[in-house]
DNA sequence: GTCCAGCAAG
DNA sequence: CTTGCTGGAC
């Protein structure tokens, strides 16, 4: 296996190639961490404006931890997956109160943190410390699976064994840092998912892919997920100019951000015009003299990785004067009242933060 | 609409 | 092996 060569050749490209990003050519683990954490499963440039708010406002580890969660989770609206944020922070109090404020600097002790994978500690490992520890992402997957001509599935175990036992022979121990970084951005900019250049790639005469015309074919990725529809009818209960949230809990999508009572059903038909007297919170607070309003012509819908939400929404309006009657409900059915300042500043799933933003 | 990004946790 | 997000390309 000609692997020096395949290794030359990325070294040389990459100086030429790289892009320009602000956690590159630092060695600070906090800023490398900080940053592997919010491009996992994000591109750079849905996650660059991210990156910089979170760098302005958490400048180092200990101002990271001294946040509360809420905040953290707040700055992080909009980006997705949000346990990464929840475990960003547990992790940040972790090493700033149990372990000295001293990052982890080797592979092993980096796997041993919270929302820190193989991946995440092989980056922090190399960027940081320069351990030869080969980076597998997406892009290594892609770009090894071509130019070796390796059609193990991915997503299998024995798939990421092999590849990642293949990545560990190519690093060079003298540059590791250097080769991870140049894999990855040979992945994300020459050797794309769909329609690679390969005539003008510097590896094209001798990569497998090419020569055999498979670059459409590889890597080989088998996909079955399972995407489950939920029907939701969600309700913005409000009285004096306050709204009823509630934060959510564990065991669901979403965990720890703040959206409405909400009612599910298990088919679409019951969201499509959803009737006062069919939603539990409307018939317990009807004694209230509620205003019922519904403006839904089709549900709005949301995707996540394995479920299709379907959401209708519904407004419930109460006089000012019952917004104390309204507390009450809201407390006793483990809810909390908040005004839109409130309800802005809370982190918020994307389909809440596009219903409100379609209401002004 | 479908595919892609594509890592970590339970 | 299943679940967790959102946005952009095609």
């Amino acid at each position: 296996m000609d692997s020096s060569y395949f290794t030359e050749k990325l070294l040389r490209w990459y100086p030429h190639n790289r892009r320009d990003l602000p956690w590159r050519d630092t060695r600070d683990p906090y800023i490398i961490w900080l940053s592997e954490i919010i491009l996992q499963q994000t591109r750079v440039a849905q996650g660059l404006p991210y990156f910089y708010e979170f760098v302005n406002k958490f400048p180092n580890l200990a101002q990271l931890a001294a946040a509360p969660e809420s905040e953290i989770l707040r700055s992080w609206q909009g980006l997705g997956y949000y346990s990464r944020a929840r475990n960003l922070h547990a992790c940040a109090r972790e090493i700033v109160h149990q372990r000295n404020g001293k990052f982890p600097d080797r592979y092993k002790d980096l796997l041993t943190l919270k929302g820190v994978g193989p991946y995440t500690a092989a980056a922090i490992a190399s960027f940081a410390f320069r351990e030869p520890v080969a980076v597998v992402d997406g892009n290594v997957y892609r770009v090894l699976s071509r130019y070796f001509g390796i059609s193990t599935d991915i997503g299998s175990h024995a798939g990421k064994k092999e590849f990642e036992s293949l990545a560990n022979q190519l690093i060079p121990k003298s540059n590791p840092d250097e080769y991870n970084q140049a894999i990855m951005e040979f992945g994300a900019l020459q050797c794309v998912p769909t329609n690679p250049d390969c005539l003008n790639c510097p590896l094209h005469p001798d990569c497998f892919a090419s020569k055999r015309e498979l670059v459409h074919n590889l890597p080989v990725k088998e996909k079955k997920t399972k995407v489950r529809p939920r029907y939701f009818v969600y309700h913005y209960i409000h009285a004096a100019g306050h709204i009823v949230v509630r934060k959510r809990a564990a065991k669901d999508i979403w965990q720890g951000l703040v959206d409405f009572p909400l009612e599910e059903f298990s088919t679409k038909e019951a969201i499509f015009s959803p009737k006062p007297e069919n939603l539990s919170a409307f018939r317990e607070l009807a004694s209230l003299g509620p205003v019922f309003e519904t403006h839904v012509e089709k549900p709005w819908r949301h995707i996540l990785s394995h479920q299709r939400i379907f959401a209708s929404f519904v407004e419930i309006k109460l006089k000012a004067a019952q917004k104390s009657q309204l507390e009450k409900w809201a407390t006793e059915n483990g809810y909390t009242l908040t005004d839109e300042q409130g309800l802005e500043e809370m982190g918020k799933p994307k389909l809440i933060v596009r219903y409100l933003n379609q209401k002004k």
